[in-house]
DNA sequence: CGATCCTTTGAGAACCTTCAAAACCGGTGG
DNA sequence: CCACCGGTTTTGAAGGTTCTCAAAGGATCG
């Protein structure tokens, strides 16, 4: 592991205040992984050994059921994710699957279980740590209760607007495909969202959005405090799943 | 605060291994409130000052958006509630109120967090509490969003008679008004849903459901240890808005 | 007993999904 | 360079689900 792959994953707010004792401990039988795009890392149901982090690339969580599968969130660099389930030693609720090819770093989830024990510095990280990822998914459960489908692609666009700096134009992060089932519609759907948005001034390019009109759009949105975190968490480096988990921007 | 009540929230898992001294600190200046039913004890993003711990009665907690309401969790005694804000001295994000007339312990956010970072095994049971809590949403979601009306319902059925001692018949634990917005649908919706369960073998009888073919019923339900939460959390006296949030069984 | 709220039922509209097919895009191999 | 292939994206049409509005019947509480 480089260097600077060690310090970014130092300035993870899980590990800020802790001892660099604490942190030896945790990263000593660590390693480092390169997978290729499309790999399942770990699967629903499964035992988890690690936690993960996530230094370079795209990583997807998701859930299935009855054959139909949801994301539940999209995570970007630096981000560690599944903590809740080695915390309890619990198996997976959620797979985790590569979207690009991905540099992760795990940590042995033994390791981590006794550090929290001993440094309590640490635990109190690890319990900020999953109140932020606890609040997180209690914005997407309203956005997913509250709104309709335009609706929250719209509030989806604002967000990203917001995060990727404020301009009028903006990259879509990845495929429409993924955002579909994150924003819990059907890629058709998806297309059919954006068509009604384009009555709001959003000009749809391929992966290119122009929001032409903010206040247009903000007003079907109604973006709110409670559900929608434009700003990305504490810091530069971004906690748990609570990145793109969408509205949330913490998911751990 | 009676006794019985000490030992009751002594008795919850953030509680269980800490030290005398700690749970003296954090219950010292702690109050014991009655309210009657209907009463808003929380507002969204409103700022939070207590930990409230559910002794007696039946308290949702709700999200609003666009002058719509949701239910998020339902809870009943033992339960703490908003944990992860108060761990985060944060604005809530939901808001909490009686459904029926609530005996309700409030402890010092401020001398929780103080706890947390003075007692290690207090952080330790924080985290794992909070674990839970966020798994329990994670639950919630996929509930929501991979399953329609009626699965939820059949599910919620069955998870049901299982909490309630697996008999063929068992009692609704409030009303069907609060039950549909806790599912994600309307009151007519709901009672739609009802109507279609008729056809699996389910009969109502106001505030009564029987199963009368359980087998019928799990074909349509589809019941998933990924996504339903049958037992209840750690031993007896239950977490946080785990409790009924619905599928899980824990809710941080 | 009246008022209020919950529950149920009905009808129409809005939304979402499914199935199907065509256009598009990014790669590979000839 | 170009044809081809797999995948995504878009569009259309049909069907199902859910929501809204409305009204009637019940239950509860003062």
């Amino acid at each position: 592991m480089r260097v600077v792959d060690v310090e970014r994953v130092r300035g993870l707010p899980l590990f800020c205040g802790v001892s660099e004792e604490t942190f030896g401990a945790v990263t000593a039988g660590a390693f480092l992984q390169k997978f290729p795009a499309g790999t399942t890392l770990l699967h629903e149901g499964d035992p988890v050994d690690f936690l993960y982090v996530l230094l370079d690339g795209l990583v997807e969580l998701e859930g299935t059921w009855n054959d139909k599968e949801t994301t539940l969130a999209v995570l970007r660099p630096v981000s560690t994710f599944i903590f809740a389930a080695v915390a309890l030693d619990a198996d997976a609720l959620m797979s985790a699957r590569t979207v690009e090819r991905s540099d992760i770093l795990m940590l042995s989830g033994e390791a981590l279980r006794r550090a929290m024990q001993t440094d309590p510095r640490f635990s109190y990280a690890a319990t900020l740590e999953l109140a932020g990822c606890y609040r997180g998914l209690v914005r997407s459960l309203k956005n997913q209760k509250l709104r309709g489908g335009a609706e929250r692609l719209a509030n989806y666009l604002i967000t990203q607007r917001v995060r990727q700096g404020g301009a009028e134009t903006f990259t879509l992060p990845h495929e429409k495909r993924l955002l579909a089932s994150l924003l819990g519609m059907t890629p058709e759907n998806l297309s059919r969202a954006f068509a009604t948005l384009t009555g709001y001034g959003v000009v749809i390019n391929g992966p290119e959005v122009t929001i032409a009109r903010p206040v247009v759009l903000e007003r079907l949105a109604k973006p709110d405090p409670l559900i929608d975190n434009h700003q990305p968490p504490s810091g530069t480096p971004i906690g748990q799943a609570e990145q793109e988990l969408w509205p949330a921007s913490r998911a751990g």
